[in-house]
Order: C-alpha cells, then sequence, then structure tokens
RNA sequence: GUGCCCGUAGCUCAAUUGGAUAGAGCAUCUGACUACGAAUCAGAAGGUUGGGAGUUCGACUCUCUCCGGGCACGCCA
C-alpha cells in the first residue's frame, strides 16, 4: 500500500485505540475526515495530518492532548525517526529515507496499477449533445474533452462509464436547419439569393445543400440524409478529438407517440402536469405575443417562478419534456449515477430537469449536472468575435487544424469547468515553457532519452532488472525524495480527481511533476555528483534510474488518462 | 426585476474541499551551456485573496451585505 492509504489506516486504527478507552461511542469515528498532507515545508517533516485538530471535537479533549496521545503510538513506528507536534494541533512526521525507498519500490512493483478502493458503480456520462445543425464550435470542445477525460479517470478508478450523446434530431431548430436546406435546393444553389433571416447562414449548410443537389430525393429521405451528414461531420470531429461515445440516442426515435403519452398519463395522474396557459415570460417585449393553452409541467411546486411547458400549443414536444423522456429512459436502465457535462448556458434547466425526474420517481435518482463555463478564442491578445446567428462563428475544425488536438484537450480541461477559458491560440505555437504540453511531454522525452543511454552504457538488465530494495538506496538527495512523494501520490490525485468531477488536478499535477523533474535534471549541470548517471558510480546510476523510470511511467500514465500524445523523442 | 456563476500578483491560473508564512507559469530584472537533450535551470521582485461584517483554535474556502463582470429567466435547444 503506498503512503497515502497505509498512513491513514494506521492512523485511524491509533484513533480507535484511543477511543476506546475514552468511553465515546467507536461509530462516532464514522464522521471523522482528516488529511494527510505533504508537508508544506521542509521544517515541518514529510507529511503532516490535522487528524488531532478534527478528532478532539469527537473527544472533546483538546487537539493538543488528543496529538500527545497519538504520538506515543506512531513514535514506535520502525520507519519514523521523529514526530512533532506543532501549535494548534499539527502532527509532522519525519521518516527515513528507507520508508521512501520502500514506497518507490512498491510503486515500481505495482507498475502503474493503482489500487484506489473506490466502491464500483455503473455511471451514465452525458455530454456534448449538439444539435446536427451545424458544425461544433469551441464551447462544444469544452464540453467533449471534459466529458471524455472525466470518463477515462472514472474508469480509471474502478467505474463502469457508458458515454452517451443524446442527439436533438427533432423541434424547431432543425425544422430551421431543414428550411434552410430546402431554401438552397429551390434556389438551385444560386446563393446570390439572399438567405432570410429566419434561415441558418453560413457556408457550412451551402457546401451541404450543394451535395443533394442533384440527387433529387423525396423530402423524407432528404431530411433524414441531411442530419446524417451533419452528425458524421461532428462525430468526424469528435474523433479527431479523440472523444468516444459509445451510444448515440435519437430524441427523434426516443420522443415515440407511445412514450409521449405515457408520460403525458403519468404526469397527469401525479398531478404534476396539467393543460393551462403560462404566463408572459419576463424576457418577451414581442407585442405579438399571446397566450396560448398548452401542457404545462408543475415547476411553481418546486419553487419555479412559472410553470413551464411539455408540449406546445401546436402539439410539438418542447425540448424539456423530450428530456424527461430521454432522462426517465436513463433511469430504467439502472445506472447508479447520471452525469451530463451541459454548457453554463442551459443552466437555468438544471433545477428544473432534477425537480421533474425526482417528482416523478419514487427512488431516489442521483443525478450529477456539471456545468462548463465560456470559452473565447484569443489571436494576437485580440478576442475573436463569434455569432452563430450571423454564422461567422469559428469552428472546431479551424481551431484544430492551427493548434492540434493535444492543445485543445489540455485547455479544456487543465482549468476548473465553472471558468470561463481564454484560449490563446499563440501560445501553443511555441515550443518552450510557455506551452504546459510541450513542458510534459519534454521532460517524458528527456526520461525516455536518459533510459536509452543508460541501456546503451550498462546494458537493458541496468534498467529493467529491479531485484530488491536495495538498489533504490542511494537515492539520499532532497529532490529525489520529493520526487518519489509525488510518484506515490498520484493515485490519489487521480481519486480525488474522479471524487470532484475535476480532471484539472491531473493535468496540474503533471506539470508540477515536470518542474521538480526537470529541475533536478538540472542539478547535474552544477553539480557533477548529482548527474543521474554516474560511470564509475554503479549503484547510484542504478538507483536514479530507476527513479526516472517511475517518473517516465507516471507521466505516461497521466497524458494517457488525458489522451495527450507522450513522444520518446521531440 | 429575480436566480445562478465568477472576482486571488501587471496578465493567465492553482491552493489536496476549513489548515501552518496564499503558490505556479508568463511578462520584468539578474545569473548558469564546447549539453546524461539549455526546447532547460537557479535567483530577485511582485498580494489587505473586489470592499465590509460575522461564524472558530484557524477563512481564498462557510454565512450575511455591498461593488464589479458574466450567464440565464421561451411556445429555442
Amino acid at each position: 500500500m503506498l503512503y497515502h492509504d497505509s498512513l491513514k489506516t494506521k492512523l485511524y486504527k491509533i484513533l480507535e485505540k484511543i477511543t476506546s478507552k475514552q468511553k465515546v461511542e467507536l461509530s462516532t469515528l464514522d464522521n471523522i475526515d482528516f488529511s494527510i498532507d505533504n508537508s508544506p515545508k521542509k521544517e515541518f517533516g514529510d507529511l503532516s495530518t490535522n487528524i488531532a485538530m478534527v478528532g478532539c471535537k469527537f473527544l472533546k479533549i483538546s487537539p493538543i492532548e488528543l496529538a500527545e496521545k497519538i504520538v506515543i503510538d506512531l513514535k514506535h513506528e520502525n520507519q519514523i525517526k521523529k514526530v512533532e507536534i506543532v501549535k494548534p494541533g499539527f502532527i509532522n512526521i519525519f521518516f527515513y529515507n528507507s520508508f521512501w525507498h520502500d514506497q518507490l519500490y512498491e510503486y515500481l512493483n505495482i507498475k502503474r496499477n493503482f489500487n484506489y478502493n473506490v466502491e464500483s458503480k455503473k455511471i451514465c456520462l452525458e455530454y456534448v449533445s449538439a444539435n446536427p445543425t451545424g458544425l461544433m464550435h469551441i464551447g462544444h470542445a469544452r464540453g467533449a474533452v471534459l466529458g471524455d477525460t472525466l470518463s477515462s479517470i472514472l474508469k480509471e478508478v474502478g467505474h463502469e462509464v457508458t458515454d452517451e450523446y443524446y442527439i436533438n434530431d427533432a423541434g424547431e431548430q432543425i425544422n430551421k436547419l431543414l428550411d434552410t436546406i430546402n431554401f438552397y435546393l429551390k434556389n438551385k444553389c444560386n446563393f446570390d439569393v439572399k438567405t432570410p433571416d429566419s434561415l441558418y447562414p453560413g457556408d457550412y449548410l451551402k457546401e451541404i445543400a450543394k451535395i443533394f443537389f442533384n440527387q433529387s430525393l423525396k423530402q423524407t429521405k432528404l431530411n433524414e440524409q441531411v442530419i446524417k451528414k451533419i452528425l458524421g461531420d461532428i462525430k468526424d470531429d469528435l474523433k479527431t478529438l479523440k472523444v468516444n461515445h459509445k451510444n448515440f440516442i435519437s430524441e427523434k426515435k426516443l420522443s415515440s407517440m407511445q412514450r409521449v403519452n405515457n408520460l403525458k398519463k403519468k404526469l397527469i395522474d401525479m398531478k404534476l402536469a396539467y393543460y393551462g396557459f403560462q404566463e408572459t415570460p419576463k424576457n418577451i417585449q414581442d407585442e405579438k405575443w399571446e397566450k396560448k393553452e398548452q401542457f404545462l409541467f408543475c415547476s411553481k411546486k418546486f419553487g419555479d417562478d412559472s410553470d413551464r411547458a411539455l408540449i406546445k400549443p401546436n402539439g410539438n414536444l418542447t425540448y424539456f419534456m423530450s428530456d424527461i423522456i430521454y432522462h426517465q429512459n436513463k433511469v430504467e436502465r439502472n445506472f447508479d449515477v447520471l452525469i451530463n457535462i451541459w454548457g453554463v448556458d442551459h443552466f437555468g434547466y438544471v433545477k428544473r430537469l432534477k425537480n421533474a425526474i425526482k417528482a416523478i420517481n419514487k427512488k431516489e435518482v442521483n443525478i450529477q449536472i456539471k456545468l462548463t463555463a465560456m470559452v473565447n478564442l484569443l489571436k494576437n491578445n485580440t478576442k475573436m468575435k463569434m455569432s452563430k446567428r450571423a454564422g461567422t462563428y469559428i469552428t472546431m475544425r479551424e481551431v484544430l487544424k492551427e493548434v492540434g488536438t493535444d492543445a485543445i484537450r489540455y485547455t479544456m480541461i487543465s482549468r476548473n469547468a465553472d471558468k470561463k477559458i481564454d484560449f490563446d491560440l499563440d501560445v501553443f505555437l511555441h515550443k518552450n515553457k510557455d506551452n504546459p504540453v510541450f513542458y510534459i511531454q519534454y521532460a517524458h522525452a528527456r526520461c525516455s532519452s536518459i533510459i536509452k543511454i543508460a541501456k546503451e552504457k550498462f546494458g537493458d538488465e541496468f534498467v529493467s532488472n529491479l531485484k530488491n530494495v536495495t538498489n533504490l538506496t542511494e537515492l539520499q538527495i532532497y529532490e529525489e525524495k520529493q520526487i518519489i512523494k509525488q510518484v506515490c501520490s498520484f493515485y490519489n490525485v487521480i481519486k480525488s480527481s474522479a471524487q470532484s468531477f475535476e480532471p484539472h488536478r491531473i493535468s496540474n499535477f503533471l506539470f508540477e511533476l515536470a518542474k521538480t523533474f526537470h529541475s533536478y535534471w538540472a542539478l547535474g549541470n552544477i553539480d557533477e555528483s548529482k548527474r543521474i548517471l554516474i560511470e564509475d558510480d554503479l549503484i547510484v546510476s542504478k538507483s536514479r534510474i530507476h527513479l526516472i523510470v517511475a517518473v517516465k511511467s507516471i507521466i505516461k500514465k497521466g497524458l494517457d488518462l488525458l489522451k495527450i500524445d507522450c513522444p520518446e523523442n521531440m
């Protein structure tokens, strides 16, 4: 077991022992959540824990007093050199170097197969779900990459994830799309005729129209083919982004007459919906607006300002209705958790959908909606203007062409989802530290390079054959210990990243590791004795090259999770 | 008007979910290469975490309030 878990178990047992002596119910310990951190300062030892400060509330003694009790047992651990109690109640632990050698040895043995000790869940992860009315833009890319990366991370820790794309192939937007295509076809693809404001402008759909110009398909067949073509283009883009959904669920197919009627009946029976009139929406200035009877969901019951439409006056479904149908379908498929990734502009729907699903189902449905903030594109330090309405938006395709998959993937996940991204395209044209992807990849390439040299100098066995921990005992420099700590804490970063749905923790970790690595490497430029390979000192060289092997494998694992290229040389 | 999100160094972002003296990169200044890959490294400087109040051993993090920015509030998705 790597240190984070093993130490946590150990501390928990000590606390249990103390608790049992204190005549306090052992079950109170279930609520205890203490942390074990890498000490922020050298003077604070290797690791520190807040267990005494968290635990004292349950045991009703002062933190220092509790810390003293804990330390009595901790001191007897044979690899612990020293334990200190500081101010409010921190416990700082100092280990002998041998402890870190054992840790590295353990990591090298388990390779990259961490034991996360996470209860496996069946998860439905829905993301992108852009309607097929045009190409993906950069905002879609954020959802796509976040979803896909989250999926790898959740799978990594042991969950069973189904990646889904909900195709909005019905509704007003699709009608508008088909109207646009029909308009072009009617004009025999003469694009000098001005596109009416009510239709989608933009060159992309003109190209689509050209494809179908000479095919003279029947209307229904044409509609089908147009959507298929656009969806195909979206799928191609996703593929280039390395995003692979398992299921593509069609709204049109899912929202069958039977399902609609069943849901309608159910909602009426449950007194959750009715036919009536909606109040005039607050942001509607249209004077022509008139009240019409429609089928409404009782959103007011759940704190909404107004009841919301499920079926429009003309009998068509609203997005809300078809979304309920889709989510009920997910519920029927017995997932433990439903995760949706939506653009922040949909946030108004979060509460509404959650309430609806909660109200309809008797059982608890765990539905989590992660919102992604906006993405701005920057070039030459200026924001690039985008307007979907005017058809002048920049497609993801164009961005991909300019900076490549790795840059997009890294940028999209390296920031917390709730913060807006200013995506500076120029950064990724740099091949230096300005470009974080490059910096991490370069660290990996350097590792590969020196491992190759080690093999040439000392033979393959030298690197591949690590018999026992004694081959690591020459790792005595402070920086080496820091690297081992980082290496051995990666599984914990992955775990917390999966728990909080925050992949940026992984990219940040990799950047930090690359930094410590480059820094360690440079020590050899100043001091010959700190070079990784030393001709006449095989023992030191062997220790150090295995540290490098570990770093390389961690970077590889991290970049694999993010699906970013990990070159051996560059 | 109502609701939600954001506000951290000049710029772009972190902060192990309430922990110790708030950390990185860029930009600025200074230094290190006939190289285990200098596409790198070391150092300096840079802060009242938007303002104010509260909660407690302890607040960037939680509560309240104000300010600024963004996004929503549809019979679009």
